[in-house]
DNA sequence: GATCCAGGTTG
DNA sequence: ACAACCTGGAT
């Protein structure tokens, strides 16, 4: 781990602080999709200013404050490059940790038991981010837990998904940043490749809608905002 | 596009750059892998050569060379961080096209027709990166076309490319770079998921291969430098 | 050691 | 405009 990631408080930390200033200023009925990109955008915002404090650290750290440029370009030049690969790679984990951690929090504010999984997965690489009830069940009995694959954004990286359909038969894909990058040429690809439920930010749902409901018919799509009763429904049927 | 990724040469003009200087200085009797390998090198090591010029420039432009660090902190981490993103993303995109030029151009130099897809595939998103022996013969004649899916490491992107060898009876995936990241739990995996031709650099090829002839019947798995000769095998047999 | 992509660039 | 890249370390 470099200097950058080791000085940026822990994931965790900031998704609690986040959810602490979302809570104190919105409404109590906001919906759950609202809650969720409410509770990202104000993790993201707390990353940003974090990442922006260690990078002055190390320029400081590394760089005499009274050096001019033309005479330290080399070495700011340096700095840069380097710096570059590790500020994007901890964005990316970070952020991929951020939804699955503000996820897992928010199902369990709607009363809805369930564990991240992790990175940790060893044997089993198609398991899902969050297990319903417990990481436990996803080898007990997979038969009877809910397993949900989130991402932030899609790029193609949603096709890493698919397996978990295959292995589990309550599962979902949940797409969680309300400016993700879904599409009809997407959903189409999707629904070719055994994606079987789908959940999407309520606005980016209600902007595919008519879409939907006209091609999509091997999909289950859904707002996210009604995640949490989908997920009641399935327990109630498993139960 | 950003003033940095705007300044850099085409992808294409570093490929042939480091074709010409490994040509200059490679054995005729290069195996394919070695070939391929020492082209990638090449190619990477102009390209960091290309990315810090023109970070140097940016910095020039952007700050005042005779201004101190002190009385320019935030502006410096305000370049690194804007810059990061950019640095990282176009490393990836162009690392990725890379590859494909250059398998290309390494199966052409070895008598193989083939095309590079390119990322244009709007409807067919299942296509290959390199279709032998043309793009056309994709659409024209799936089962008389090889097609080839390149990526330079792994980690779990080779879980996108599985649907080829759905759509394609003659398909390979090919991992490029001789350091990337193929372990023994990752070609259990592929196994499970489907990956059915796979190709590795010589080395990492040779220093699998036990466990490879152990334990993964269900993946035919070649050296790299055997792909001309596999190529060329398939034609024969499809003509 | 598998997975993330607080994601812009590429064609 | 859009799908695919990951010259990739952090988690």
């Amino acid at each position: 781990m470099s200097f950058f990631s080791k000085s940026i408080r822990a994931v965790s930390d900031i998704i609690d602080e986040a959810v602490r200033n979302v809570r104190g200023r919105i409404s109590s009925d906001v919906s759950f999709s609202e809650y969720v990109n409410e509770i990202e955008k104000e993790a993201h915002r707390l990353y940003l200013l974090e990442e922006k404090r260690v990078v002055r650290e190390i320029l400081l750290k590394e760089i005499n404050p009274e050096s001019r440029l033309k005479d330290t370009l080399q070495k700011v030049a340096d700095i840069v490059v380097e710096l570059s690969t590790v500020i994007a790679n901890t964005r990316r984990s970070r952020g991929g940790m951020s939804s699955e951690y503000i996820l897992s929090y928010a199902l369990k504010e709607y009363g809805i038991d369930n564990e991240p999984v992790g990175r940790r997965r060893s044997k089993k690489s198609y398991y899902p981010d969050v297990a319903i009830p417990s990481k436990e069940a996803l080898e007990k009995n997979p038969n009877g837990v809910i397993a949900l694959a989130v991402k932030r954004t899609l790029r193609e990286r949603w096709r890493e998904d698919i397996p978990i359909f295959r292995h589990f038969p309550n599962a979902a894909f949940v797409c969680l940043s309300d400016s993700a990058d879904i599409t009809e040429g997407k959903l189409l690809d999707m629904q070719e490749e055994g994606l079987r439920v789908l959940f999407l930010p309520d606005n980016l749902y209600f902007s595919l809608k008519g879409f939907i409901e006209e091609d999509i018919k091997r999909i289950e799509v859904y707002e996210l905002s009604y995640l949490p009763r989908w997920i009641r429904a399935k327990l109630s049927l498993l139960r």
